[in-house]
DNA sequence: CGCTTGGTTGACCATGTTCAATGTTAGTGG
DNA sequence: CCACTAACATTGAACATGGTCAACCAAGCG
């Protein structure tokens, strides 16, 4: 049943203010909003394609999966929702769903109305451009999903996947081992592989002392070679942080006849 | 030489109208956008990977690539960008490029300050909105390429692009021809195939009878034919436009053990 | 238990890549 | 107007990455 709280926000605050300057009272409005906690079990959509909805979906606990399918019904996935995602914030803006939004294990979430948080958004001009900078970062990791989709080989994607996860579910400290409630087949549909594949892959990188893949647990063994592995830099995912740690050394190659940029 | 010129931004506004209710107010206020014409020779960067920007580009002419890249420099292209494309609004919320911009025509564009557009989306809550709502059609698009790269075999992933460029180019009517002046190795960039390959997959849309793609023109054939041939459904890129037509027949595929949406 | 779901492995196959050669077109200068 | 060049398009043959099919194993759970 449905129960109403505020505190189950405050996750919601940590991670807008972690890349958007916000006041106090700010805080305190997104806290306030009105939300209705639910649970929904695994392998159920939250959202489904075609789907008009009126609320966005704050993951309190639990993995949810955005995924899009080709005409085979082949599942394409296109991100991954962890605690402390609102899983489809744009959702405010494009409330007619083009994804599907699938819960990968019992997920507990609190629906929060548009009508709310377009209320809170355009009374508060800093709460709106810390809402749109939230999904832009979530838009730079789906760029990186092209890459990762379009120009890494299996290993390398799988690497950056869960270098990915790693730098999301642990922040700063990346954690030694963390917990991905997925299967090989739910792994496979977001790297654009076979379970098959993912299987032989998730082998390679365990012997190459990378890292350990079980049921719902991975185990970074060597980070800096997962990383490698992966060509991953965690700069995308902190595009929106205060600067800390300048941008690493990946530079774009000089394309031919081409000295310098935009020239007036 | 740099202009100072108002009306540059005319489709911009006529851009944002087609998806968010404008005043007219609103609309001139973003017309008198400060803005610096420049142009850009082919195949030149206008914003390098990693770059700090501190404007955003709008598109008047041409034709403009965002593209990132693996570790061995090969290139994926992530979006293009045609005329009356604000070519990277979300620099707006995060100035820190994470994927660079290129010219693959000479391309003519008025570059608008980010504070003057934070200004003006401060001031006018529903100009925010529609910038937002702006980026996230194109995160939807995004999202789309993810797919087509994932889940989806050469021709497939060509004839999709096709329609994707034909309906933004288009709009509702369908144009019979329109121009792409792109390489077919710039379309490989794009859809994740090889030079060679493209050649090929042209090859076979052609000998289908679906469209004819030369260096500077695409000519559509059969717009149905190419439309089921790259399981378009040009759904995701009106998700923001007023209700015309109502949604196609895609639906979800059922999971196992699925009924129902979310319940409380 | 036995059933179901997920993981593991091997053999064979297919889509798309790689390599290399040749054709085509547009632009440039004599 | 033609020769020359450079970029792009086209084609074929050999190859490789990852897919498909199929069998078997392991763990959790009624």
């Amino acid at each position: 049943m449905a129960s109403f709280r505020h505190s189950d926000l405050q996750p919601f605050v940590d991670r807008l203010a972690s890349h958007s300057e916000l006041s106090a009272e700010e805080r305190q409005a997104i806290c306030q909003l009105p939300s209705r906690t639910a649970q929904i079990a695994a392998n159920r959509d939250v959202v489904r394609l075609g789907d008009r909805i009126d609320h966005a979906c704050f993951i309190i606990d639990g993995l949810a999966a955005r995924y899009d399918q080709n005409v085979d019904g082949e599942r394409q996935t296109t991100a991954f929702h962890i605690p402390g995602d609102m899983a489809d914030l744009h959702s405010v803006v494009l409330p007619h769903a083009t994804t599907g939004l699938q819960a990968l294990t019992t997920t507990t979430f609190a629906m929060i109305q548009h009508l709310d948080l377009r209320a809170l958004a355009r009374s508060h001009p800093r709460i709106s451009e810390a809402f749109w900078r939230e999904c832009m970062i979530d838009a730079a990791i789906l760029s990186q999903w092209v890459v990762n989709a379009g120009r890494r080989n299996a290993k390398t994607r799988m690497a950056h996947l869960l270098c990915e996860m790693a730098v999301r579910y642990g922040g700063n400290a990346i954690p030694k081992k963390f917990i991905l409630p997925i299967t090989q087949g739910q792994l496979a549909e977001a790297t654009a592989l076979t379970p098959v594949h993912v299987n032989r892959t998730l082998k390679a990188l365990r012997e190459e002392g990378l890292a350990i893949v079980r049921f719902r647990e991975v185990q970074v063994l060597d980070w800096n070679g997962l990383q490698e592995a992966g060509e991953f830099d965690s700069a995308y995912l902190n595009a929106g942080a205060r600067p800390r740690h300048d941008r690493g050394t990946r530079v774009a190659r000089p394309q031919p006849g081409q000295e310098s940029p935009a020239q007036a």
